[in-house]
RNA sequence: CGGGGCGUGGCGCAGCCUGGUAGCGCAUCUGCUUUGGGAGCAGAGGGUCGCAGGUUCGAAUCCUGCCGCCCCGACCA
């Protein structure tokens, strides 16, 4: 067998990048699309992705004093109609329950029995908690409330694609309610970092905390903070919000309470929200031309063993090895669990086994056969270096370094994507010329090094953003993080107190 | 919703211009030989050619309408 240098996903990012991330999302069996237009089937694969990310969130949630709760998917359409600046965010996008019965007509059937309050398929359960919560709330000893929950939205989208942007998808939101303004908005920077940690400690993929311009703010927002992340291709994905929503949902909801004076005020309220588009980002952070590439932390499986069987009286000794070697690891932890070790029977051959979980991004793959049981020893390859020769190495020295491997391959893969994201950030454009040829010069749908980030000054002025439409351009975030000192606005040349991350984006 | 492209076995495609009853590669199944960097041979199964009309003796192919998918916009997490 000779050595290929076939890539285990056609095309490659370089020949067609919209098309390589579905081929990696089809050859990783992670999603597929599915009848209704916009929502899409999620594979075990991708779903045990998800529920890693929502184990690790769940944890910190609770951690930081947030507990779960459910509300319902149907929401009266008055509900919505309360907030002006929601009603308008979100009505073009809503999908209407109008009947409550299907009546055979003409051998078809037939929506029959009209409500008489038409219902909308939550796009964000803003309303409806806002509803229970002015129910839970008297007193500011009922303060704070802090609840999240864990559900599908809808969201009726022109464009889809699988995980960034579906119509249905699953997401956290959590909503909270304080009775001073200084407590909801240090409620919103806290779960801000509990997103940024979740997502670049666990997830891999670094992220740019920051506020949200006046034309990026969800609907009836005050302030919107997003953790914003870049994608290989140089577009931005915004992966995770959280909102200082002030009073206007409270004053809409009627949420109240009355302070130690037996005054009635309104709350201050917050929400905050993640989604399965994260796992979008992780392909679009991780993914190379061989596949997806898993850091350690959210794998579904750690290690998967290949057992490499010649002849039918050499199974059962391999086959009672390959579980020997799996147990051994299974003995190691790694963040604070045992090593999640798969053993993959399957009766296929063994080069497809591998080249399956390549695709599949497991970290670590390990062969075994005959040759390998005299010495205890396995094949050893690691996906974020697949491309390179197999070592031969002792079962002994494997388990004993595998929490360091996979600890190394997790912060392997996020210094890639760190240095990915440097070289694609221009700090060096300072005028609206050199700004504009730089967007310019990109040409739509391609992989290469010249989109990513510009960070610059920028005087805030909503006609300067208004006026980034026609580049495609938008204002990412202005980070959390600023420069001392004050510079001149790349748009307008005039004074700029911040500077802001500008991006195409997803 | 505008502009462009595309719908043919699970996946990737050819055939369409010039109508004659569907083919290739991979995958699947069976058998044998194989297996440590993407196995070989032999055989087999699987498609109402996106849907609905129309033209025609005959439609994957021509015409009309619709639906869906992808890309670029607009909109958005």
């Amino acid at each position: 067998m000779a050595k290929s240098n076939k890539t285990a996903i056609t095309p490659t990012r370089d020949q067609d990048y919209a098309e390589w991330y579905q081929q990696v999302i089809r050859g990783a069996e992670m999603a597929e699309s599915s009848p209704v237009r916009g929502c899409m089937v999620i594979r075990p694969w991708g779903y045990a992705l998800w529920e890693n990310v929502q184990k690790a969130m769940d944890k910190r949630f609770k951690e930081t004093g947030h507990e779960n709760a459910y509300f319902p998917l149907l929401i009266p359409l008055r509900f919505i109609e309360k907030e002006a600046a929601h009603v308008e965010g979100f009505a073009k996008e809503m999908a209407v329950v109008t009947h409550h019965r299907l009546e055979m007509q003409d051998g078809k059937l037939t929506p029959a029995g009209p409500l008489e309050e038409p219902m909308v398929i939550r796009p964000t359960s803003e309303t409806i908690i806002g509803e229970a919560f002015s129910g839970w709330i008297r007193s500011y000893r009922d303060l704070p409330l802090k609840i999240n929950q864990w559900a599908n939205v809808m969201r009726w989208e022109m464009r889809p694609r699988l995980w960034l942007r579906t119509s249905e998808f699953l997401w956290q939101e959590g909503h909270t309610a304080h009775a001073d303004e200084n407590e909801a908005r240090e409620e919103v920077l806290t779960m801000l970092e509990v997103y940024r940690e979740i997502v670049e400690e666990h997830m891999a993929i670094p992220v740019i905390p920051g506020a949200k311009s006046e034309g990026e703010r969800f609907p009836g927002a005050v302030d919107t903070f997003t953790i914003e992340a870049m994608m290989q291709d140089g577009k931005a994905l915004q992966s995770g919000t959280s909102h200082y929503l002030g009073q206007n949902f409270s004053t809409a909801a009627n949420i109240r309470f009355q302070n130690e004076e037996g005054d009635w005020e309104f709350c201050h309220t917050t929400s905050w929200g993640s989604s399965t588009r994260l796992i979008g980002g992780l392909i679009m952070t991780h993914a190379d031309d061989d596949g997806l590439r898993l850091p350690p932390r959210i794998a579904p499986d750690h290690v998967v063993i290949v057992p490499i069987i010649r002849e039918d009286s050499q199974h059962d000794t391999v086959m009672a090895y390959a579980e020997d070697v799996a147990a051994k690891l299974r003995a190691q932890s790694f963040d604070d669990a045992p090593v999640k070790v798969r053993v993959d029977t399957r009766k296929i051959q063994s080069q497809e086994k591998r080249w399956d979980w390549v695709r599949k991004g497991v970290p670590i793959i390990l062969e075994v056969g005959p040759r390998d049981i005299e010495e205890g020893k396995a094949a050893f390859s690691r996906r974020d270096q697949i491309r390179e020769k197999k070592q031969f190495l002792t079962i002994a020295e494997i388990a004993g370094e595998i929490e360091e491997l996979l600890w190394g391959i997790q912060s392997t893969l996020f210094e890639e994507a760190k240095a990915w994201r440097a070289a694609r950030t221009r700090e060096d454009i300072t005028d609206l010329k050199a700004f504009e040829d730089h967007f310019n010069a990109l040409k739509g749908n391609t992989f290469n090094a010249d989109g990513g980030f510009v960070k610059a000054w920028w005087c805030e002025s909503s006609e300067s953003e208004a006026s980034l439409k026609e580049l495609g351009v938008s204002v990412r975030c202005i980070p959390l993080d600023q420069p001392e000192g004050e510079g001149k606005c790349v748009l307008t040349g005039a004074p700029a107190h911040r500077m802001a991350i500008f991006a195409k984006s997803y």
